[in-house]
DNA sequence: ACTTGACCTGGAGCCCACTCCAGGTGTGAC
DNA sequence: GTCACACCTGGAGTGGGCTCCAGGTCAAGT
């Protein structure tokens, strides 16, 4: 099975090497397979699950709701109601995080348009 | 002219009562006058700068560019055509944030489709 | 006269999410 | 063999944005 160099995640991923450890430290990613010489060999399913923190943490969920998503994760499959149920609540926040986005949004284009006015 | 108490302020606004003296510490509110007791008391100007800076605020902008725009609008009516700059610039950020969230939101509903369906 | 409560000050502390650093090791190119 | 380079470790430092604290002042109510 192939496997990734830090270097290559940093550059599939776009995360940064110490972002990498440091999740690594924290639990937010594990089993990471070592070299002979210590150095660290991600694999495809270490990038796919980067790839659905980096979803996770764009839309604002904070590191340690992740981790308790990662904790369901490594449970195992009788607790994937569990995760629906985590990732239906964040739904609902971006969700609304979009709307309240939207709503300020009028705001500023209103103030833009006094401006313009005013000019 | 009506004048308002901080505890006033903290209700209309929602800022809390040591965030409108750190905002007030770090010139992003101006021109608070106080009592001959030494306590302050807000303008509906105020009110409505921070109805702005809340707004601002929520939409993601730093405290540092909120600042900068506090300084163009002590600057005076010359600086108008900058200030609708800024504001355009951080309203198409808000828009790409906007579609970033849309984005994002779409991979979080395929994950819970998948889930839904395995489980 | 006394208590309550809203307010004041300067400065320290906190939380989050990284980010950087010093000092060290192993691998490949020349 | 020596150089650069990618990587390693533990731990300290950073930046943003508040938030809290101790100790004090004043005005109003009882």
């Amino acid at each position: 099975m192939p496997s990734y160099t830090p270097a290559q995640v940093v550059e599939k991923t776009g995360f940064g090497l110490d972002t990498l450890r440091y999740y690594e430290k924290i639990g937010l990613l594990s089993d990471v397979e070592r070299t002979a010489a210590g150095q660290r060999r991600y694999t495809e399913g270490h990038v796919e699950w980067l790839g659905t923190v980096g979803c996770l943490r764009d839309t604002g969920m904070p590191i340690a709701e992740m981790l308790r998503f990662a904790e369901l994760v490594r449970a195992g499959d009788h607790t994937i109601a569990d995760r629906v149920a985590l990732l239906r609540e964040h739904d609902e926040r971006v969700g609304a995080q979009i709307a309240t986005l939207r709503d300020r949004r009028r705001y500023i284009k209103a103030k833009i348009e006094y401006y313009e006015r005013a000019r």
